[in-house]
DNA sequence: CGATAGTATCAACAGGGTGTCGAGACGACG
DNA sequence: CGTCGTCTCGACACCCTGTTGATACTATCG
């Protein structure tokens, strides 16, 4: 068994573990142990348990990222149908890789390095909303108003919760079918009026 | 020295801690010394520091709810000025007790206990907010859309990310002093359109 | 084909945290 | 002056982390 195949076999023993309970309840020797290898040999791949969720967190973002393509850049040519399509792309990635989405989530709130790692994601895409919003106010589709960097920054933010919240199952949530359709609907509003 | 001086000391060296390091950061014996008692004698007055923190968590709701007032409830007199002086009561008791407040944001992620207090507390103010935007559906001062509790719960859930990300300092963030007025806004057009 | 260098592995250690137990100190009150 | 709550903490058992140092395995080259 070669290296990679250790590293990907501490990567899959992670994800199992994560889906089966939370990150804070899972020991380094608990990855090791389902890996098949001691807890030295884990620093030997791996720095922390974070380092490990954050591999899978990033292999997980170049999907999102890849599925939602262009969708904002083209929100000109259909608000609704373009914000919708985002909005899925994303919760559809999300949805999928539920329990890595949620130990991320969990894992925020304890270690700075994945605090600045998502910060840095929400940062781009606040950079390319804003400049959507900019772009909708400059051709008149929408009217003037709060900053554009601002308002994106809320709107982004107001994402980020209800999807988590969705699918962490904590009360009180929208349900799962209803995040995007709700989402889009406030965008919708905030951005344009009506 | 009685025991409920021990136990307000225990809730000072507390938040004393707090606005020092993050939570993580402080062990019970930390708490403890810093009451001038041992790590057992702390267990006499708290089963844990999440218990702490939720002893001054919700004398720290107590006061947001009694700042509050009703504004919600006289929202019809004037939505603009109502919403924002509800959100102005709520964010200025949060950031008078930014560390408390914080420490709360981080233990949500990992103390079942601490997701459902601030959930159940979550939850009082959606049904609060879902009453008064069918209120103004009713009266025809606000457009018919989403479901009035999947938009409260939204909105209200932005509120807090948005808070939160400002009071963290933890970018991408609306700047503190502009949170009350772009989360006025974002509720009015969502609410009532323009 | 041996020397050597990089890769990989883990037992054992040091250090720090948690929660509990049982023995005792202390004050109030019948 | 006993005795009963209240209060206190040393000591223990246990779990977790991160590192060290000894050891294997493997591949490549002179």
């Amino acid at each position: 068994m070669s290296g990679d195949d250790r590293e990907r076999a501490v990567l899959a023993s992670f994800e199992r573990l994560v889906s089966e309970r939370a990150l804070h309840e899972i020991s380094i020797d608990d990855i090791a142990r389902g890996a098949g290898i001691s807890r030295p040999t884990f620093y030997f791949y791996f720095a922390s348990k974070e380092a490990v969720l954050l591999s899978l967190f990033e292999r997980m973002l170049g999907e999102a990222n890849a599925r939602r393509g262009d969708a904002l850049e083209r929100i000109a040519e259909d608000p609704p149908a373009r914000l919708r399509e985002g909005f899925a792309a994303f919760f559809d990635v999300f949805r999928a890789h539920r329990p890595v989405t949620l130990a991320g989530a969990e894992a925020r709130a304890t270690s700075a390095e994945v605090e600045a790692v998502w910060g840095a994601v929400m940062e781009t895409w606040v950079g390319e909303a804003a400049t959507a919003i900019e772009a909708e106010r400059a051709r008149g589709a929408a009217p003037p108003g709060v900053p554009a960097r601002d308002l994106a920054i809320s709107l982004l933010l107001m994402n980020e919760r209800v999807q988590h919240a969705a699918l962490a199952g904590h009360a009180p949530a929208v349900a799962e079918d209803d995040v995007v359709g709700v989402l889009t609907t406030i965008w919708l509003r905030a951005i344009y009026g009506t």
